[in-house]
DNA sequence: CCGCGACTCCGCCCCTGGGAGGAGATCGCC
DNA sequence: GGCGATCTCCTCCCAGGGGCGGAGTCGCGG
């Protein structure tokens, strides 16, 4: 059971590059290559891969696109390629895109080559991989973001009383000082107090950037209206 | 400059196994063991190493709590430890547990002695490193939230034009119409037809609705600022 | 007891925001 | 060519929002 390889990079000289250390493997056969996006998935297409190996900029559509794509029609189609990219530097914003995208895995260029063969047997059994520098800053991700959803106190909004932080959560469902004041049974503007009271706290401008802080600190999240 | 090592497993049998593994190696050294999460964050904060092998089942304090402890420490601290954790099931809750709390790896028990000396060598150079099950299924939710921000299309949304769109996604960011004329180069009048297009058409009051209603539609999403 | 913080309420003033209504430019489609 | 959609810009109007200053009640703790 051979793995079957498609090359994407629109560099000729990579491609043979690759070529040659993967055809070295018995169990490794490159069945294809792409210079950009579209010949890619034309490709996929085509040849039915197991993995994709992709370069992230490319001409034409870039690999976070092309990933897309080839990773997305998984949903529907049954056996989707599997897509491991490939990239020079770790931009922050070309990881994050193509992870969403649905890329299985995430290398840097200098990879030894045991690792990129050791990587495409990984994703070719359905798992993911990682380059270690990639798997920091995507856990450095996600333990920045969860604190902020477990206790919703990021150090400003402690500083609230608990009446304001009703009333901010209130601002944050779209509702006028009005329509607030008549669900907490007070004046209008005592309303008012209490949200100029969060804006100068909280440092904020109108109510809508207080609505934004809402969300943005998890006092109030999605769907939970 | 040998890596410093503490092992915590509630099984002695355990941790002599994973000594043997580690003393082997002539850049590591174990300088401690503990057999709950009490004893390890005490013995962390004697013996200050590069690394703890934690087991994220224990008595007493559990791998979470104390992993949390450790390298939450590490806010304050400079020099914090790396926390790689140990399980004999992929189950989900510990592993989301974990990560949040600033674990910098996690292997199956079941990992290969190379393995093992191997991640632990990635994870005192300060970058992370998780199981390939482990990646997978992290990278799963990272891709399962975006397919509703791919397609931000809940019906009512398909009705703006790509302008209004991206009117709505500034004002969702706080942004006064002055503020989004000068980000967009166009009059404040501009700004302001867009912004009553988009309240007329998505059937809202003011622009407090309008942000909300870019986050709960899933337009924009906390932590993308 | 007295001070302090939280919550409540008032009036005044100014500015942003949003509605109404119109208009010119470009583009693509019939 | 004509039509609709989109994007752009304008004026007039006024209600709501937010700053500012002031003030009253309650309860807690020094």
């Amino acid at each position: 059971m051979t793995i079957r390889v498609i090359l994407v990079d629109d560099q000729p000289l990579l491609r043979t590059g690759f070529r040659m250390i993967l055809e070295a493997e018995p169990d490794i056969a490159v069945v294809g290559e792409a210079a950009d996006g579209e010949q890619a998935v034309e490709q996929v297409r085509a040849l039915q891969p197991d993995v994709v190996l992709m370069d992230i900029r490319m001409p034409r559509m870039d690999g976070v696109e092309a990933t897309r794509r080839i990773a997305g029609s998984g949903r529907d189609g049954e056996n989707a390629a599997r897509v491991l990219v490939l990239t020079t530097f770790d931009l922050d914003e070309y990881v994050v895109e193509a992870l969403r995208a649905g890329a299985s895995g995430f290398l840097l260029k200098d990879v030894p080559a045991d690792d990129l063969v050791a990587a495409i047997r990984v994703i070719a059994e359905g798992e993911a991989l990682l380059a270690p520098s990639i798997t920091r800053r995507l856990l450095d991700m996600y333990a920045a973001r969860l604190p902020s959803a477990e206790d919703p106190t990021p150090d400003t909004l402690a500083m609230l009383t608990e009446r304001e932080v009703e009333v901010l959560r209130l601002v944050a469902r779209g509702m006028s000082n009005a329509e607030i004041a008549a669900e907490l049974y007070v004046s209008e503007t005592t309303v008012k107090t209490h949200v100029g009271h969060v804006l100068t706290k909280l440092g904020l401008r109108d109510r809508v950037q207080a609505a934004v802080y809402a969300y943005e600190s998890g006092l109030v999240r999605p769907g939970a209206i």
